[in-house]
DNA sequence: ACCTGAACACCGTTCAAGT
DNA sequence: ACCTGAACACCGTTCAAGT
């Protein structure tokens, strides 16, 4: 179970190809008319190309050969643009079953503001819900612990998206693991001691652990509040 | 130990208002002399009063009555900007002591980017590393898990902040407890279930909880990885 | 050295006016 | 209805020119 939940998380953050959007084989079919279907499909494969601080308003209108105003017909705001993305890129995703396979820059950022409520999202959440019941984590345990999971999805998303985007990502990386390591033994003792731990490890090894200590907390730490779900019926 | 460390990490959340910026006590002295200190202090400022989103070049400059471009004779960029000023608010907090009142809209989210290295940052990465080790948890799990809490940390405070911008951020939150709670019976089962445990509890409750799961995960959690630190000697 | 006006290349969002 | 040009109010960053 714990090993499902991971997988299942893992694919947020490392988002793979499977879902191809056919922007038609001609160069550039004559201006497709507008549709929210068509902006978000766009947007997608823009994120895909371009990475998602590229993914603005007036980027896809040009992309679609309008004016940022035209987008606003079928899209409330950049939020929610983002949000219909993610969830699109969610409908990719198979929750069963182990998707391990490619990498795709972060769009998961924009659900730190728009927590969003596409049937996708849905979707995700009540797979986890029910992943950790079949585990035996009592039920308020897990509505929280979903929370903490998505949360931790999204951050490590976000950072391998920021990371992306940089030109000197690797050299910032670099410079860390170098003030670390030289870092003075008398003034952080305990950073000196940790040496090369700080930064060992692959971002995968790293991330598979971080959802292990998620899963394995969620499932051993009580909470002080009382649950408000219906007592569990012989379902 | 494990309430120390949550402690010490919820007060990345929520950063006290401890040590209030010297504005001078004039209406507004006679334009100060730009310095590094100064455009620290005022961005300081701008955060406490407008938020993280409001700290841009531009409007620092105009608070400090000059044009953006003077500013990069003492800041290479925003993300720089940003990691002093969370740098500036860590040396506002006690590292071992409950600092437990006040609240202030993030800036953490900048620390997705750009990890800081500032002496504050790795003091407060040296204490959480010295008590983890006091708890008995071993040295690498104890690495990774610094990073897990700090990742933890700046995403709950990134969503504070954001929460905090948007006018209608407590309906954005109304709209999902609302959407969660009717929620299609057999297309989401466990979504259904969980009912309202999924948004139950405070904000603080929650993180609270959040900090002993990672940190009941992290000392139980072991890894696949061998440590690079030199073994543990007496001392 | 330090400072800056002006420019370049972008943003999101609105609204009156068009078809 | 749907679409859009133009405007408003912002961004970060650079660079030549000033003191």
């Amino acid at each position: 179970v714990a090993a499902n939940i991971t997988n299942m998380f893992a694919t947020i953050v490392y988002v793979p190809d499977i879902k191809r959007v056919p922007v038609s084989r001609r160069d550039r079919p004559a201006k497709p008319p507008l549709s929210r279907e068509v902006i978000v499909a766009v947007a997608v494969r823009l994120l895909r190309d371009e990475g998602l601080e590229r993914v603005t308003m007036r980027r896809l209108a040009h992309e679609l050969d309008t004016g940022p105003a035209s987008l606003y017909v079928y899209v409330q705001n950049t939020a929610e643009l983002h949000g219909a993305v993610l969830d699109e890129l969610l409908a990719g995703i198979d929750l069963r079953i182990e998707a391990d396979a490619g990498s795709q820059p972060s769009l998961a950022r924009s659900v730190l503001a728009l927590r969003p409520s596409g049937p996708n999202y849905l979707r995700l959440i009540d797979t986890a819900l029910a992943l950790l019941g079949i585990g035996g984590v009592p039920t308020l345990q897990a509505a929280w612990g979903v929370d903490l999971l998505l949360q931790q999805a999204t951050a490590t998303a976000a950072e391998h998206g920021t990371r992306h985007e940089s030109p000197d990502a690797e050299t910032e990386q670099d410079v860390l693991a170098l003030v670390l390591r030289e870092v003075s033994e008398t003034e952080y003792p305990s950073i000196a001691r940790a040496g090369g731990d700080l930064v060992s490890g692959t971002g995968r090894e790293r991330l598979r652990w971080a959802f292990e200590v998620l899963i394995g907390g969620i499932a051993t730490t009580g909470t002080t509040s009382p649950t408000t779900a219906s007592p569990a019926a012989a379902d």
